[in-house]
DNA sequence: CTGAAAGCGCTTACAG
DNA sequence: CTGAAAGCGCTTACAG
């Protein structure tokens, strides 16, 4: 319960010494700091850091804001991102909830409450992006928007689903259904228009129906492929969104004729230990993140230490497609 | 960019009289109410947010401390409490990770960071949370320690794997094998005691070598089994401290000789969406991890509210039994 | 019902 | 190298 005034009192020296001990400030001479040191020592004092953000105008906290805490793949993100933290000497991290509106997010960075925000994946829509981007630091990470300016570290994904697409065309593939993310983000976008590109690259047809968007949750998807099953539409392969989706769909096509191995395929987006526990094991693009949430971080923090708000860089990391037993 | 001062000015009160205004004080004339709401209107202005802990004393905000963020059963644990600060009107949850140290949470609360703080699972050990819940608002979630006036919510473990071992017992498993957590944690012990409990009420004797406990990672258990199989140990059942563990084991012991199924029975804790995406589907008791949650919040807003720091409260919600493919 | 003033616990020009 | 003082943006007795 003690204050710097306290530690002052007891090492007789002014609140100001205290406070330039605490700040390792060179030019305290070492009698003063010793004594300031063994006070604080004495009181267990740890100073108050409301008190020290409001005054200093900075926090050393960045906050990162996922739209769900239960998608292994996030869960990933996070931890190179808390690598990252750690490795920045005196940087800390919250985590914010999606339940929060942009109006609390904005808050905490206009009051110093947190100094920059990374954002994971789609939480927020454009406009409030870039009012966001517009006056604080802010990163995104594995989505991005175009044309304002922002930080983002993320795969090329047109290129990793081109790549799933050709995997799947070169097994002989002819009718590939396409699950996409329930939202119209970038990367929804993106992998989307490498799937295209692909087919049109080996002179495959893209069929309107083979277009599956499963916008009220997971479950749909069953649905959704059953009824094309029994309308007797041939499926032989299958590129997903989300591992989740994938195996889902692994499970809700079991006691179905249709069969998802190795020949007729089954690729997923992004690897994470979901691929490794269904049987079969689910093929997929890989996607580093770790590395995401690292990078994301450090990206982040150059920003906030060197005061650049409005420059902005862009990343791009290595995917990795790899096949397991679908 | 606007503080009480500006919203004053414009509004030809003193800022006592913002304040006022701010926090809903009803003595303030209806006539200076509009007033000053027009100020803060045409201002775009809203409350620093550390200026008013600092001076308050209190934050209106708990932080909730996690083992392990990818762990999909906390990940609906969090979900719960989510729901219960929402429904709580006016306070606010971050979550902390647990890279932070006790130290950083002791500080948090005691220079009201946060007011109270949530400890789902073994984060710490019996000293830190003693120490911890002696000064501030605490609860424990999922865990517990004894002689110690806490305030927690769990299931009844014991009786939980009781009733799990007795399943399993029933379908006339003889050796069954006992994987348990990592950590010598409450519900590890409970849990062993229960399993213990069953076996010698149906004149079975526990056999130590039956007893496994992976201290270095889920890869061990696999290594584990795959000896104890291969030294010709007879292995007809299976009961995991987590569905992760279950999984993993599933995938293992795939080309083994030993086949899992409902006869050689695999029952696991907690019954996430793990255990719905396998092959074959584990079996397992599913804890209520969303009530879990809610309930957990619920109890450290009332210690908070009240100021009843010193009267604990303990809640044992249902479990259940779910029996699926294994 | 309202305002002037003190204070929450820090940091930082400024003067010496 | 150090201290007195101002100030970050709020809230809250206190006096009127």
């Amino acid at each position: 319960m003690s204050s710097v005034k306290d530690v002052a009192k007891l090492a007789e020296v002014s609140v100001a010494t205290v406070s330039r001990v605490l700040n390792q400030d060179p030019t305290v001479k070492t009698k003063n700091r010793l004594k300031v040191l063994k006070a604080i020592d004495e009181l267990h004092f740890s100073p108050n850091i409301l008190a020290k953000n409001l005054r200093k105008k900075s926090s050393s906290t960045i906050v990162i804001v996922m739209s769900s805490i239960s998608n292994p793949f996030f869960a990933d993100i996070v931890k190179g991102a808390q690598e990252a933290i750690r490795d920045s000497n005196g940087y800390n991290m919250i985590i914010g909830t999606t339940e929060w509106q942009a109006d609390t997010y904005r808050n905490m960075l206009r009051t110093n409450q947190v100094d920059g925000i990374l954002v994971i994946s789609s939480w927020a829509n454009e406009q409030t992006i870039q009012d966001l981007n517009a006056h604080y630091p802010v990163v995104m990470c594995n989505e991005y928007y175009e044309n304002m300016n922002l930080s983002y570290v993320a795969i090329d994904n047109r290129k990793a689903s081109y790549d799933a697409a050709c995997e799947l065309l070169q097994r002989g593939c002819k009718h590939i259904v396409y699950v996409a993310g329930a939202k119209d983000s970038s990367s929804v976008k993106d992998r989307l228009g490498g799937f295209k590109q692909a087919l049109a690259d080996a002179g495959v047809t893209f069929q309107p129906h083979f277009f599956v968007q499963p916008k009220k949750g997971r479950e749909e998807i069953g649905t959704l492929l059953n009824d094309m099953v029994d309308r007797g539409i041939p499926i032989d392969g299958l590129l997903t969104h989300s591992d989740l989706y994938a195996a889902h769909i692994l499970k809700g096509m079991e006691d179905r004729t249709i069969h998802l191995d190795r020949k007729t395929g089954l690729i997923s987006f992004a690897g994470t230990f979901v691929t490794q526990i269904t049987s079969p094991r689910i093929s997929s693009i890989v996607q580093p993140a770790y590395e995401l949430g690292f990078t994301s971080v450090q990206l982040l923090l150059r920003k906030i230490k060197n005061k650049e708000i409005h420059k902005s860089k862009q990343v791009i990391l290595n995917h990795q497609l790899v096949i397991r037993e679908t």
